[in-house]
DNA sequence: TCAATGCTTGACTAATCATTCCAAGATAGT
DNA sequence: ACTATCTTGGAATGATTAGTCAAGCATTGA
């Protein structure tokens, strides 16, 4: 089989995201993603250079995923205070039905690399960023709603949920219990009630 | 230089856990930690054992640091709000004074290995449920002192600080300046005015 | 049918990894 | 001063790593 592609690279690049996602940078070596991808390793090489281009790709791809979920939430009609919880639950049921508590690529990308890395540092900033800025926006509208206290700041508001989304990220992989997560969320909803 | 130890154990084991909390498990190759500790091979595979030996000793003494200062503010008199907001601000002067920005051994620990490695899985677990019983018994006390709701569930609440205390860790790691620290705990802490 | 294109395959390289081992040397007790 | 004991530091080992490369072959277009 060669000539054209035998291959579907955005297929290959969402299993080794999938690899990534569950052992992190240094556990998934070239091997293991070159078995779980199926393809071969001129192909892998000339498709997304190296090992280190292909997690930055599967970054993007999954940054790129979580943040249009989070401004689909954003962009529904309703409360801001009913929105805000329903992302939360949305991100509670993801977590803690992931039977692998692979958690979050971005926050373990973090974690593990962010320190020393600049590219994944530069990434991984933008999606807080990105994340705060949705927080951020919809707080605008719940204080507007008169769902938020006047007296309240909405950019303090809004890195504290990030803060709480990073936190049920992290326990999730941790294989806290489902009632953990919730336990979180629903105190941490209690602030704009 | 031999006959005698030339190096004082503890201190080699304190120099090898700033490595391992700076770069990570993966990050810090033995040659480094060499390098780092100032001593032989041979003199460190037979005091520690080979590295993942040295490196649950690391988490050890530092989940052992940690907990103990935990405990000693949850010893402290005084209203146990206070108590909370005390051990809050020192942890975000910790994390926003450390110019290395390493954040936590154990959450790093935790989000880069305990999925993968048993060991370190259950130090971690046992370190997440103490501190879940520090503040559990913090709360059962601002509870008995009219600081907390009757109808408030402790238990929820202890999760919740757990979870507060774990993101500003994550954050603290990404470079987050100490006024977005600040802004999640002075948030948190709202849940219990 | 045939040639050209370019993807696939697997062997190969070179570097790095943790770990073992031993010869050399320094100390402590007698 | 001598010997036994223990530390030391570097050489050697073998496994594993990421990355390269050339030979082969299926597909495509004529």
């Amino acid at each position: 089989m060669a000539g054209k592609k035998a291959f579907v690279p955005d297929q290959a690049l969402q299993q080794a995201m999938d690899l990534f996602w569950e052992r992190g940078y240094e556990g998934a070596s070239v091997e293991d993603i070159l078995t779980s991808t199926g393809l071969g390793r001129g192909s892998l090489y000339a498709t997304f250079g190296d090992k280190h281009a292909l997690y930055l790709a599967a970054l993007d791809r999954y940054g790129g995923g979580a943040l249009e979920q989070m401004r689909a939430f954003l962009d529904q009609p309703g409360s801001p205070r009913a929105v805000l919880e329903e992302l939360f639950r949305y991100s509670v049921d993801a977590l803690a039905g992931d039977p692998a508590h692979r958690g979050c690529l971005l926050v373990n990308a973090h974690v593990e690399l962010a320190p020393h890395d600049p590219d994944v540092f530069a990434r991984v900033q933008a999606a807080y960023r990105a994340a705060e800025e949705i927080f951020f926006a919809l707080l605008v509208r719940a204080q507007a709603a008169g769902e938020l206290a006047e007296e309240s700041d909405p950019r303090q508001f809004a890195r504290f949920f990030l803060g709480t989304l990073v936190s049920i990220r992290v326990l999730a992989r941790a294989k806290a219990e489902r009632v953990v997560l919730e336990d979180v969320v629903n105190t941490a909803l209690l602030v704009v009630r």
